[in-house]
DNA sequence: ATTTAATTAGACGATCGGTCTATTATTCGC
DNA sequence: GCGAATAATAGACCGATCGTCTAATTAAAT
């Protein structure tokens, strides 16, 4: 938490270029996904994005219709870091499919721990919370999910043209079955602040595969 | 939401015996526990725990210390009615170890249909929201957890002292792994408002174990 | 009868959530 | 160039919520 920015924003409109930092409305991005990725979305107030960032409220809603508008857009940048941070391994041409799974668990898992398994995943965090949501989102988080399941099952599908899995395997049902307990690791590491449920699922579900 | 009970509760000590409903404090806690399933902790106010059952607040500050200390309340409360659930599946004598979880499950699985997909597990609501939980819930909320796993653990190991699964498992890490993604399953069928992520989860578990 | 215990009633102040209006600085249109 | 539109910051504002505290009410204890 960088508390005082002591930098006097200034006001009016800015210059057109050269304005060094175009960063507000991005920043306020930034802020929100990592308080999400940390916090509940109902449990974190505006007032906490602001300060995280140091811009005042007048600026919030400049940059975004409500509040709902607001997580509407961290669901979509979430998503996209994501599915960007996922293709980066699972189109991995240079390595087998299996493998390529293996290493974007291995990243994940390094990434939780680089924050001290304080930080989950901002999808699961609002799918929790979808009792106390905007319903808006019920439909945007799912189809999130789809489109992660669609990614891996792409890889999965390699790994069994390629004999590594059964052939009679579903790509499509792995896939979900991993979504499904990969949440469930994430959430449990959150809350054991460790590693090993992420371990532990990921070990159970290659060694499910190989059956 | 059970809006105006329209019984003016009678203030006062109450009688001894024969008061009939005894049970202010104790509906708190039940719909304490009711919310806590649908919606997060802090998310959820304490008036509206009060509005749902129709008390004032100075009867809550008698009876809680606390909100904080309502939520560990609530805790103990749903951890003692799970485990019994839980329980009451595990330790049926009259049916093989394998069937009795999945007794489990489809009786979990109900009671999820039975509320239309809105109600998750408070333990897990908690885990997930532990950024912006007290400290002091993380333990305990562990402890639920490990406390689960012990019971499955040894029906499991029943299971493999019968031959019903691999001799070589190892029953604790399989209970382990049964309750990270079965969390996860959860919360994807409160996303998805679906018993699919359910099926699909104890179904992998279960050709896991064939294995 | 008087005191004490148990409970409900609800006012209160502080804080905070989300919205909205005012102000300031810049660019754009003509 | 000058006025209008634009982009951004500043912060007042209202209502809700949290936790506390005092008063009121009823029964039990002595």
């Amino acid at each position: 938490m960088e508390l005082d920015t002591p930098k006097p924003r200034r006001r009016g409109r800015p210059p057109k270029q050269a304005d060094g930092q175009r960063n507000t409305r991005a920043a306020l991005v930034r802020a929100g996904v990592e308080l999400l990725t940390e916090k509940g979305f109902a449990a974190t107030g505006i007032d906490e994005f602001l300060r995280r960032v140091g811009v005042p409220k007048g600026s919030f809603y400049h940059y975004f219709s409500s509040k709902e508008a607001f997580g509407t857009e961290l669901i979509e940048n979430y998503a996209n870091y994501f599915a960007r941070k996922l293709d980066r391994w699972l189109l991995d041409e240079s390595t087998p499919p299996l493998q390529r799974i293996a290493n974007f668990v291995a990243d994940a898992r390094a990434g939780m721990e680089r924050h001290g398994y304080r930080r989950g995943c901002v999808i699961g965090n609002l799918g929790q919370e979808m009792g106390a949501l905007p319903d808006a989102y019920r439909e945007h988080l799912a189809d999130v999910f789809t489109d992660w399941e669609t990614r891996l099952a792409r890889c999965l599908e390699l790994a069994r043209q390629e004999g590594s899995i059964a052939p009679d395997s579903d790509s499509r049902t792995l896939a979900r079955f991993f979504w499904i307990g990969w949440e469930g690791a994430v959430l449990r590491a959150k809350l054991e602040l460790s590693p090993t449920p992420l371990d532990l699922f990921a070990q159970g579900f290659f060694l499910g595969l190989g059956r």
